[in-house]
RNA sequence: GGGCGAUUAGCUCAGUUGGUUCAGAGCACCUCGUUUACACCGAGGGGGUCGGGGGUUCGAGUCCCUCAUCGCCUACCA
C-alpha cells in the first residue's frame, strides 16, 4: 500500500502542477489494484477497447478514443458496477510485416532471403520491443483499464482460438477456398479484403485504341483506362442489338501489338452509351471481365507478376513496371497508327489502405468467407437497436453496407499472422484437409484420398495467413475465453463479462471490426458483443486534414499531456467533441482544459486559506436552510446530477462534461465563493460555512472524477483526511437527493442575480467604479417579492457595493436616476451629476422598442382567430400572461422616459 | 451513377413531439478592472433575416419540395 502524501496547508501553490500530482495518483491507484476486476454479485460493465497495433505508438485518435471509454468506465465503476476495461494490443498483419520487412532492408537484408521461420523470429523480436508501448503511453493520459488482463491477438490462446473458428467456419461450409477476382496489393504483394481497399478519384486518361477486324480492311474502337491490359486481351464485346456493329457478329479481331486473333462476343453487359460501345476483354485483370471470360468460355491470360510488372504471358514488355508500360504502349499504339486518340478522364482507382498502392484485380486462389447468411442477425439487430449505435445516424451506413455484404476474403500473402490451418497432400484442386495439427492433418488426409501410404512429409501448409481482422472480430469472447470456441462453454469469465456494455471507436472501422464483432457475437455466443457503439469523430488539424504521421501534423500525445496535464486535453477534446463529430483539434482546447484545472485548483486554494489552525473541517451535506445561496447550490447541484445522468444515458459525454464546467465555474466558483466571503476585510469563511462549501466541493469533484480523474481525485484527498484505501475513483457517484432540489430558490437566486448584474451594468454604463457605494431602490412588482428580496437582501449587499436599500411596491422615485428592469421589477440608482440624460434616453426608448416590437407579436397572434381556436389552451394562456405583463413593463419604462424628458 | 448525412454568431456546436423572451452555449472579439483564490482571472458588452427559393400551418430553426455547397458510404460504365 502506498503511503498517501496529503497534507492541509496553506502552502499550496498557485498554479497547478499537473504532471507531479497525476503521476502520484496514477501510481496510488495502481498499487491499490483499484483498476483490477474479477467476477463478482456485482453487475458488471465492461469494455474492450479497441486494440491498437502493437507496434504503434499513440496518436490523438487514440487520446480521444481512450479518454472516451474512460470517462465511460470510471462513472460506472463509481456507481457500483463491476467496471473492467480491457486492455490489449492487435498483431496487424500487414502494417507490422510491412515494418518489419522496411527493418530488415535497412540492414540489407531481404525478406525473401530468410525463410518463414526466420522472418517470424524478427517480427516477434521487434513486437516484443516495441510491443506495448502504446498501452504504457495510456496510462499517462489516465486509463484505468485492468492490466492484468491485457491480451494481444497473437497470444497462444487466443491464436488458438482463431484457428478453432476457421476451423469451425470451415466444417459449417462457411469458409470455403476459390478462385476469385481479388485486390491484389502489388506492394504488399498480398490480396486485400474488399474493405482494406480506398477508392479514389484520379485524373487518368481514356485511350481510344483501334483493332482490326480479321480478313477485312476495318477495324474496331475501343476505349480504355488502362492500356497496357491489352496484353492480357481475349476478346472484344460487343451489345447484341447494337446496330453500329451488326456486321461484326461472329467475327474476330486482332489484339495490336501481340497481334492476337480473339473473338467478338456478344452480351448485354455492354453499355452502348459508353464510350465506342465496345469493350476490350481481359478476364484475368477485371472483375467484370472475368464474368464475361466465364460465361463465354475465354482464355484467361495472367499478363502481371506478383509485383505489378509484366509476366512472361504478357509477351511484349516483360518484366516492366505496369506503369511504365502504360506509357510505352500508348507510344508504340500510336506509332503503328492504332492510337485513336487519348482523352483526359477522372475515374475512380483503388489504392490499399497500408500502402497506398494501386490496387490490381488479379486471379486467385484465396479462402473466403461466405457472409450473407452471417450477416444476418448482425444487421436485424442493430436496426432494432438490440445493439444501440450512438449516434444512431450509423445505422443508415452500416444497413446499406450489411445488405449488400459481399463475400470475405480472408488469406493474406503474408507470414506475420495466423497461418491457414489448411494441409495440401496432392496436386488437386480438393486435395487438402483442414485441421489444428500436422497429426490430425494426416488422419484426415489418409482418410479423404484413401491413402494410407500419405505421411506428414507428403502434407504441405498452407503458406498463407489471415485476415488481422478475422483474428479481432472474437475480441469480446476470446480475451475472456479463448477456449470457448473449441468448448463452446462459456468459463466463468465471459459468462460474467459478456456481452460487454460501450464499444468506443471509430466509424471508419465498421466494417472492418464492429459488424464482424457483431457477427461473430451471434454466431458462436448467440447474442450481441456489446449493448451500445459511441462512435468518435476523426481528430482533424485546422485545415480540416485528418492528422496522421505522413502528413506530420499530429502534436505529439506526450507532449501535449506535460505541457497541459492529461486532465487538461481530455478536458479540451471531450468539450469539442459530441459523439460521431470530428474533433477539430486546436491546442487552444488544452488551454481551455488547463485553464479549468488552474481554476478549480484555486477555488479549493481558496478554501484552504480560510482555514484556522487547530480547527477540524469536515465537508458536510448539511446547509443553512436560511441561507439562499446554500439552499441555491445544493438545489444546482441536484439540477446538474439529473443533467449529466440524463447525458450519460444518452452518450451525450460533452453536454454532461459542460454542465459540470458550468457548475463549478460559474454557480460555485463566480456565485457560491463570491457570497461565502465574508463582507469585512480580514475576516476569514465561518467554520459552518467552509464545512458546506466543502461538503459541495467534494460532490462536484465526484461529479468531475470520470472526465478529470487527476485533479479531482488530489482535491478530494485534500478535503478531508481519508484512510489509505479511500479514493474517489472508488466513492459513490452522488444520487440525487430530491430534498435538496428546490425550483423556487434556483428562480429567486436567479432573480438575485439578474438584480446584481443590472446593477453592475449600471456602473459599467455610467461609469462608476465598483469601489463608490450605491444607494438602490427596488420597485417591485408584488409584495411577495419584495419579501424575499429583503429577506435576501444579503446577496445584493455582498455582491454590490451598497449604501442603502430600500425595496416596496411602493417606491418614490429619486429625481436623477439611472434604471433598469428586471422581470418587471425597476430598480433606481440615483446618481446625481452621473446621469447622462441623453444616453439614459436612449437605453429606455431602446427597450421600449424592443417590447414594442415583442408585445406587437403577441398582439397579433392573440388577434388571429385560428391561433386562439386552435392552440392548445396554456399556450394561449400564457400568451395573455405575456401580453399583460409587457404591457405593464412599457407603461413603466414609458414613465420613466418623462422623467428624462424634463 | 446510387444512397445517407450536414449547412444556426468569426470558430466548434446545442436547440427534444412545430407553441413560454427561441434565436442559445463555449471559445474568440471589444471596453473596464489588480476588490480576501485564480490575469491560466473578474465585471460589462457587441455579434446571426438559422445555406438560397418555394410550400404546409393560426404558428417553422424545427415538417415537406427544390436548388446550391460540403462530407461520408457505395457501385461492373471500360
Amino acid at each position: 500500500m502506498v503511503k498517501k502524501i496529503v497534507v492541509l496547508s496553506k502552502e499550496i501553490p498557485a498554479q497547478y502542477d499537473a504532471s507531479q500530482i497525476e503521476d502520484k495518483w496514477y501510481s496510488y491507484w495502481m498499487e491499490n489494484n483499484y483498476f483490477r476486476s474479477t467476477p463478482d454479485h456485482r453487475e458488471s460493465f465492461t469494455v474492450v477497447i479497441p486494440p491498437p497495433n502493437v507496434t504503434g505508438v499513440l496518436h490523438m485518435g487514440h487520446m480521444l478514443n481512450n479518454t472516451i471509454q474512460d470517462v465511460l468506465i470510471r462513472r460506472a465503476r463509481m456507481q457500483g458496477y463491476n467496471a473492467c476495461w480491457v486492455p490489449g494490443t492487435d498483431h496487424a498483419s500487414i502494417a507490422t510485416e510491412a515494418k518489419v520487412v522496411h527493418r530488415l532492408r535497412e540492414k540489407n537484408i531481404k525478406k525473401s532471403d530468410l525463410g518463414r521461420d526466420e522472418f517470424l523470429e524478427h517480427a516477434w523480436e521487434w513486437t516484443h520491443e516495441h510491443g506495448g508501448i502504446i498501452l504504457e503511453q495510456l496510462k499517462k493520459l489516465g486509463a484505468s483499464c485492468d492490466w492484468d488482463r491485457t491480451n494481444f491477438t497473437m497470444n497462444p490462446e487466443y491464436s488458438e482460438s482463431v484457428i478453432d473458428v476457421f476451423i469451425d467456419l470451415f466444417e459449417k461450409e462457411k469458409i470455403y477456398r476459390g478462385a476469385r477476382m481479388i485486390n491484389w496489393d502489388p506492394a504488399a504483394k498480398t490480396a486485400l479484403s474488399d474493405e482494406e481497399v480506398i477508392h479514389k478519384e484520379v485524373n487518368s486518361k481514356l485511350y481510344h485504341v483501334t483493332y482490326k477486324i480479321v480478313g477485312e480492311d476495318d477495324f474496331v474502337t475501343i476505349a480504355t483506362t488502362r492500356p497496357e491490359t491489352i496484353l492480357g486481351d481475349t476478346a472484344v464485346c460487343i451489345h447484341p442489338e447494337d446496330k453500329r456493329y451488326m456486321h461484326l457478329h461472329g467475327k474476330k479481331v486482332i489484339v495490336p501489338l501481340v497481334n492476337r486473333e480473339v473473338p467478338i462476343i456478344l452480351d448485354d453487359y455492354v453499355d452502348m452509351e459508353f464510350g465506342t460501345g465496345c469493350l476490350k476483354v481481359t478476364p484475368a485483370h477485371d472483375e467484370n471481365d472475368y464474368n464475361l471470360g466465364q460465361k463465354h468460355q475465354l482464355q484467361t491470360i495472367n499478363m502481371l507478376n506478383e509485383d505489378g510488372t509484366v509476366s512472361e504471358e504478357g509477351e511484349l514488355y516483360i518484366g516492366m513496371d505496369r506503369f511504365e508500360v502504360r506509357k510505352q504502349i500508348a507510344q508504340d499504339l500510336d506509332e503503328i497508327g492504332q492510337l485513336a486518340k487519348t482523352e483526359d478522364y477522372t475515374n475512380k482507382v483503388g489504392f490499399s489502405e497500408r500502402t497506398d498502392a494501386v490496387i490490381e484485380p488479379r486471379l486467385s486462389l484465396q479462402w473466403w468467407v461466405s457472409m450473407k447468411e452471417l450477416a444476418e442477425p448482425a444487421l436485424k439487430n442493430v436496426m432494432n437497436d438490440t445493439v444501440e449505435f450512438h449516434p444512431a445516424k450509423f445505422k443508415n451506413t452500416y444497413r446499406h453496407w450489411m445488405e449488400n455484404v459481399r463475400d470475405w476474403c480472408i488469406s493474406r500473402q503474408l507470414w506475420w499472422g495466423h497461418r491457414i490451418p489448411a494441409y495440401y497432400y496432392g496436386e488437386g484442386e480438393n486435395d487438402f484437409v483442414v485441421a489444428k495439427t500436422e497429426e490430425e492433418a494426416l488422419e484426415k488426409a489418409q482418410k479423404k484420398s484413401r491413402n494410407t501410404e500419405l505421411s506428414t512429409s507428403d502434407l504441405r501448409q498452407d503458406e498463407d495467413v489471415l485476415d488481422t481482422w478475422f483474428s479481432s472480430w472474437l475480441w469480446p469472447i476470446s480475451v475472456f475465453d479463448p477456449q470457448f470456441i473449441k468448448t463452446g462453454k462459456a468459463n466463468k469469465e465471459l459468462a460474467y463479462y459478456y456481452p460487454t456494455k460501450d464499444l468506443v471507436t471509430a466509424p471508419e472501422i465498421m466494417f472492418f471490426w464492429v459488424a464482424r464483432m457483431i457477427i461473430a457475437g451471434y454466431e458462436y455466443m448467440g447474442e450481441k458483443p456489446f449493448d451500445n457503439v459511441y462512435y468518435t469523430g476523426i481528430v482533424r488539424d485546422q485545415k480540416g486534414r485528418k492528422m496522421s504521421k505522413s502528413l506530420g501534423n499530429s502534436p505529439d500525445p506526450l507532449k501535449l499531456i506535460k505541457k497541459y496535464g492529461a486532465d487538461g486535453i481530455r478536458m479540451g477534446m471531450l468539450f469539442a467533441t459530441p459523439a460521431g463529430n470530428d474533433l477539430p483539434f486546436d491546442e487552444k482546447l488544452c488551454e481551455q482544459g488547463r485553464n479549468f484545472c488552474n481554476k478549480i485548483w484555486n477555488a479549493f486554494r481558496f478554501l484552504t486559506m480560510n482555514m484556522e489552525e487547530g480547527v477540524d473541517y469536515h465537508p458536510t451535506t448539511e446547509i443553512n436552510p436560511n441561507d439562499i445561496s446554500d439552499r441555491w447550490m445544493a438545489a444546482r447541484i441536484q439540477e446538474t446530477i439529473a443533467g449529466v445522468n440524463e447525458d450519460f444515458d444518452n452518450y451525450k459525454l460533452n453536454d454532461a462534461l459542460k454542465k459540470v464546467y458550468s457548475l463549478i465555474w460559474d454557480d460555485f466558483c463566480d456565485w457560491y465563493i463570491e457570497l461565502a466571503k465574508p463582507i469585512e476585510y480580514g475576516q476569514n469563511i465561518p467554520d459552518e460555512k467552509l464545512n458546506t462549501a466543502l461538503g459541495f466541493f467534494e460532490q462536484l469533484m465526484k461529479l468531475l472524477h470520470p472526465f478529470m480523474p487527476f485533479i479531482s481525485e488530489e482535491i478530494y484527498q485534500h478535503i478531508q483526511e481519508r484512510s489509505t484505501e479511500e479514493a474517489l475513483l472508488i466513492s459513490e457517484w452522488p444520487k440525487i437527493d430530491d430534498s435538496k432540489s428546490n425550483e423556487e430558490d434556483i428562480k429567486l437566486f436567479g432573480l438575485l442575480q439578474d438584480m446584481v448584474s443590472s446593477l453592475r451594468n449600471i456602473r459599467s454604463e455610467v461609469n462608476v467604479s465598483p469601489k463608490e457605494k450605491l444607494d438602490v431602490l427596488i420597485s417591485t412588482k408584488d409584495p411577495s417579492t419584495s419579501e424575499a428580496i429583503l429577506l435576501n437582501k444579503i446577496v445584493l449587499e455582498k455582491l454590490e457595493s451598497i449604501k442603502s436599500l430600500k425595496v416596496s411596491t411602493d417606491i418614490e422615485k429619486p429625481a436623477v436616476y439611472s434604471s433598469s428592469m428586471v422581470d418587471g421589477n425597476e430598480i433606481y440608482v440615483p446618481l446625481e451629476g452621473l446621469v447622462d440624460f441623453g444616453k439614459e434616453r436612449e437605453r429606455i426608448q431602446k427597450e421600449i422598442d424592443r417590447l414594442k416590437g415583442f408585445l406587437n407579436g403577441i398582439e397579433k397572434k392573440l388577434a388571429n382567430k385560428g391561433f386562439v381556436d386552435n392552440a392548445p389552451e396554456a399556450v394561449v394562456k400564457l400568451e395573455k400572461k405575456k401580453q399583460s405583463d409587457t404591457e405593464d413593463s412599457l407603461a413603466k419604462l414609458r414613465e420613466q422616459l418623462k422623467d428624462f424628458e424634463g
